[in-house]
DNA sequence: CAACAAATTGGAATGATTCTAAGGTGCAAG
DNA sequence: CTTGCACCTTAGAATCATTCCAATTTGTTG
């Protein structure tokens, strides 16, 4: 490494957050999130590996995958999609939301007025036109007051 | 079919919908849509197969998956976490929401008022104690208009 | 009953993610 | 500056939900 170190493309917040967090402040932690950063369209692990590759050749998916997960721990990345588990099925046909509890992991209907549901498509800014919206709580439920 | 046969636990809507999808109602459909009308938790594939394999001791998993796709595809059920694609990640930290783009696949953040996201938690029957909603549209945005 | 289409089945294949064991790296104390 | 040690990274194996596939079964229609 010579004169030639490339300033961080990113907020010096990474280092302090991970130092924050007892973590610390490695080249594929920064390069991994310089790439959220630089493109924010939402890239999958593999996605990101691709475009980390080629700056640090060396790195390996499961750093990624570990990367992202210290990113995420450390509140700087959301993970979306983060339902690791299997697909759940529901015969509730009405429009409704899920609460999922974190202790137990139990998933309970949500029922919320329809004018919501409306309020909230009609927030959309022109151009998106969606025909369905998914709302997912999460938290704790108080017992097993089902 | 004589008198020993049960009655079905499930609305005479089964065959009825099948039909007009233009498929057949089989004891498997109608096992797995009882199954999901009578617990309803929200179970797995894998929770579905347990409680319907004592009834139906042939049943195989992939018929469970067939039957209870064909139950979404009827929509007499609806999958939820239905996200099978892999975890997508993104930096932007504000409260938000996503719209997912149906045509392209592609995932957009939606700003949404403070204020809405709060009346989401508002509206949570007591005993719910919610520290993060999630909401995810789907349907199509206009061209390519990032 | 014969023929054909629709469903089911078991097992193999896929794909994202996690696990594991081994090796590297860098700070901290002496 | 060297040794120790905790933290990180790595490659590849393992896992798990889901899908695919080819073969068999079932049901309906002629």
């Amino acid at each position: 490494m010579t004169t030639a170190t490339q300033p961080p493309r990113h907020p010096a917040g990474l280092a302090q957050k991970l130092a924050d967090s007892g973590l610390r402040s490695t080249p594929q932690r920064e390069l991994v999130y310089d790439v959220l950063l630089n493109k924010r369209d939402h890239p999958t692990a593999d996605e990101v590996f691709a475009r980390v590759k080629p700056e640090l050749p060396g790195i390996s998916l499961a750093t990624v995958y570990n990367c992202l997960e210290t990113l995420v721990q450390c509140d700087l990345v959301r993970a979306v999609n983060f339902e690791r588990g299997p697909t759940r099925y529901c015969p509730n046909l009405r429009p409704h939301a899920h609460f999922h509890d974190e202790v137990t992991g139990q998933t309970h209907d949500v029922d919320l007025p329809e004018t919501l549901f409306a309020k909230l498509k009609s927030e959309l800014p022109p151009g998106f036109d969606a025909n369905a919206v998914e709302i997912t709580f999460r938290g704790k439920a108080k017992s097993s007051a089902n």
